[in-house]
DNA sequence: TAAAATTATTTACAAATGTAAACAAGGAGA
DNA sequence: TCTCCTTGTTTACATTTGTAAATAATTTTA
């Protein structure tokens, strides 16, 4: 996957919301938060399209664009990104300090719990 | 913080290792795996001294540069900073896939557990 | 139908980044 | 002392990123 900037991953989320959406929607869309120009909203769709993020559609004069690659796939290339630059030996810690800061459901708590259940049965790592 | 960037947290990496460094030890050692000049990485370090991550001690006729956080609390920042760009919403998952994917030591499985049960105590949170 | 609005495409331009050569100046060896 | 090596400082330059104006091609609308 091609470098996506923090600007475009701002469009990338506004995509991800709405689905399919035209340059205009999008400029609406990100004018309630960002002072973006339509200019520059329009750049960054193109830039998107060229990085193979998003697709579009012709309808008549303008276009709908749509994500290529679900939410969930593209925060997740972004955060295992983050992760494979940093040193092994810190991840368990740095992966305690999230949990501690991140609001956390009943759910999420029971399946954490569960999947730590399941990592103790597999066992454990020797890190050196 | 100033915007760091890869380059230079590849840099930043070999300082925290090494503790205290003159240029031409980094260059030694990021020459093992990086094919750097050594002209890059003597820039690289000035800018992270601009930027403030590291602070030189001159000795003579050369500078020893170290770090001036540690890497506990860099490494943080690039994760935290990496997660406060994600929709809320999005955190429990991306922590479960993590969690899936990261060797721990028993050690770490403990924590978490006792993280978790702290966390159930303090009752969990609601997400719209 | 002429003017105004919409939408996409081109062009622009400064700052940041990756990458490094050129230069300067102090030390070390011949 | 003269030359070479080491180390820091300046300068360079292409690419990427943030940001947007200018322009072109259509549609609406008055």
């Amino acid at each position: 996957m091609p470098q996506i900037t923090n600007a475009e991953w701002e469009v990338m989320r506004v995509v991800w919301t709405l689905q399919e959406v035209t340059s205009s929607q999008l400029i609406a869309a990100l004018g309630e938060n960002k002072a973006w120009s339509a200019s520059t909203i329009k750049t960054l769709l193109t830039r998107l399209v060229e990085k193979g993020m998003l697709t579009s559609r012709r309808e008549g004069r303008r276009f709908w664009y749509r994500a290529l690659m679900t939410e969930d796939e593209g925060q997740w290339s972004r955060v295992s990104e983050t992760f494979s630059k940093i040193c092994l030996t810190k991840h368990g810690a740095l992966l305690e300090k999230l949990l501690l800061e991140t609001p956390l459901t009943e759910q999420d708590i029971n399946a954490f719990e569960t999947l730590l259940e399941q990592k103790r049965q597999k066992g454990s790592v020797a890190k050196f």
